[in-house]
DNA sequence: GTCCAGGGTAAGC
DNA sequence: GCTTACCATGGA
């Protein structure tokens, strides 16, 4: 279906680092799988884009996915003048969205995320889902339940390039399978105890939690600070970053920031 | 060979 | 509260 989405920037949203189930195709369109379901998008330019699914799936499903309800143009208003780089962040990445995720899977690929590269990060997370999850399609496959990631071995789990990670994905998985944590009640929770939930998990910390609140609870002011970000935030911000100015979008405004400090090392490295 | 990647943990202070 | 060593893996 041809589906009109005014300043959508599907390809810098499929490779801004916040979702590792976009993969570009030699056409240059964009099979994402999420929430169950396979997508195929093809930018038609103008704000149209093709769609392989129907009008209802996309106002049931995807619409939320990337986040339409919202009002991007506001962010355009912000740092012109006072903040000169954000203001060349958000003129760089314009049209970005924060995905709508779930809560599992983004859970799980941000365990996986610590100290490594997103190429790394997205070949664990589609072994993972090759592994151990539910084939949608022909050689499609969602991410795993909790439950089959609970029930994985070390070794299968191992060989998915986990490293280290192994026993975090294990042991996690198995709390929120056994109903140790209830991912789905803790978005009726206020931010701080949100966070606090997620980091009695093993492997979630204080970045590995704003990742998951940002990308899958639409938490805006949560602020995952990586090596990037906290290059970003000396460089540019000596002073601290203005959090209460930016306030309820600050962590939309990181994720412009991450894209653009990237983006600049990858020019200044001749890329 | 070295260095880095969307960090977390445990030990030590 | 704060630093520090260590943790597997793959790419540059």
């Amino acid at each position: 279906m041809r589906v009109v989405m005014p300043g959508f920037n599907l390809s810098l949203t499929a490779r801004s680092g916040q979702c590792f189930r976009f993969v570009q195709l030699q056409d240059g369109a964009y099979h994402l799988v999420a929430h169950g379901h396979q997508l195929y998008l093809h930018d038609l330019g103008g704000g149209s884009f093709d769609l392989s699914c129907d009008q209802q799936t996309f106002d049931r499903l995807w619409h939320d996915y990337f986040d339409l309800g919202r009002n991007y143009d506001a962010l355009e208003a912000l740092g012109t003048g006072e903040d000169p780089y954000l203001a060349s962040a958000l003129r760089y990445a314009r049209g970005m969205r924060i995905l709508r995720q779930e809560p599992f899977e983004t859970l799980m690929a941000f365990i996986i995320s610590q100290r490594k590269s997103i190429p790394a990060i997205t070949r664990c997370v589609s072994q993972l889902a090759l592994r151990f999850g539910e084939q949608i399609a022909p050689g499609v496959h969602a991410f795993p339940t909790p439950g089959a990631l609970a029930r994985a071995s070390d070794e299968d789990l191992a060989a998915c390039g986990l490293g280290y990670r192994v026993p975090f994905i294990s042991q996690s998985a198995r709390l929120v399978h056994e109903g140790r944590i209830d991912l789905g009640a803790l978005a009726d929770l206020p931010d701080a105890q949100l966070a606090a939930s997620l980091m009695t998990l093993p492997g979630v910390g204080v970045k590995v939690a704003s990742c998951v609140m940002l990308f899958a609870y639409q938490r805006m002011d949560a602020f995952p600070v990586d090596v990037w970000i906290d290059r970003v935030l000396r460089q540019h911000y000596p002073t601290g970053f203005p959090f209460e100015r930016y306030k309820g979008v600050a962590g939309i405004l990181q994720q412009y920031l991450f894209c653009y400090a990237r983006h600049q090392a990858g020019r200044a490295a001749g890329g």
